[in-house]
DNA sequence: TTAGAAACGTTATAACATAACATTTCGGAG
DNA sequence: CTCCGAAATGTTATGTTATAACGTTTCTAA
């Protein structure tokens, strides 16, 4: 089986629990966002920015308070649930349905849908983008008389270094 | 790829949307109940059999209703979602995570963690039962270092019904 | 028969999400 | 340049899902 990238959200073993670089994925989604010929505003890029700065996923309350500290303006549930729309809805960030919570997409130009490794213990994710694997499940849908039309797979279980 | 069973929401062509037939599952889970020295309340029963009268996922608070109807007693939250943890533990039911809300299961004596297939249009649910999905996701996980104890599977779509 | 544990009841509240409608902002047509 | 329409955001209220904390009942096994 073939991985064709893998995401994690881990720093390497020496620097766990640190943030990550949003810069590159940042500019990498204004491109897109040009491409596309979408409007990436100073809201949706702050949200996509905490989640980027995350080590963990994060829910919807998270990022309206991070959103506060960040900027120092208030701002309602509506407005962070229809950014997170916007960005979900064009692959920029997932939702983690097994936690109601959200994460930054690796691949947002691929418009897939990855397979997640959730740690239980320091809820670090590892983003895995498998087209086989993607394919495999089509196919049994298929088989089942069924179109399918989205995706959830959500691994949940201990990471690398919670094992150790 | 072998499908080792299939239990689908939806009764033949000519019956859909009609209840399950609770009555085969029911005698069954009691059986598994003496055999894991588990105690299947009259409470647990009632949600259960609930479950499987329904053609779809049922939401907790459904679940409270329907108990308020069936036996005239009012029932909270709390107590619902300890009975929901314990048929979800002994895998007698499921959490359909993408919809929150719960299915009854198949299969109770495997404890596996099954595929959903799930209509979104008609919302019922088709059961897939496949090893070697899971050893596949599993082999994935432990690949990237991942100790896994939980999946969550979920195919959102079109049923073969629905899509006719 | 009676302790102890398991199940269930009760009250309150936390956490997650959206409906409905007002206002602002932005980019393009004129 | 300006002003129109659409997109984005603000605002208020409320709906939906889930759990904490603690009290009471019920069952079972010694």
């Amino acid at each position: 089986m073939t991985l064709l990238s893998i995401q994690s959200g881990s720093q390497p073993r020496s620097a766990r629990r640190v943030a990550h670089a949003p810069a590159a994925h940042m500019s990498r989604v204004m491109q897109l966002c040009q491409e596309r010929h979408l409007r990436l505003t100073a809201l949706r890029q702050q949200v996509l920015e905490l989640l980027w700065q995350s080590a963990r996923p994060m829910g919807a309350y998270e990022l309206i308070n991070g959103l506060g500290i960040k900027s120092s303006r208030a701002v309602a549930p509506p407005t962070v649930y229809r950014t997170l729309d916007f960005l979900v809805t064009q692959g920029f960030a997932a939702k983690i349905e097994s936690r109601n919570a959200y994460v930054p997409c690796a691949h947002p130009e691929r418009c897939h849908e990855p397979i997640f490794l959730i740690c239980g213990d320091c809820e670090e994710w590892v983003e895995l983008d498998d087209l086989r694997f993607e394919q495999q499940l089509a196919e049994q849908a298929a088989h089942a008389g069924f179109r399918a039309t989205g995706r959830v797979v959500e691994v949940l279980g201990t990471c690398v270094d919670c094992s150790a």
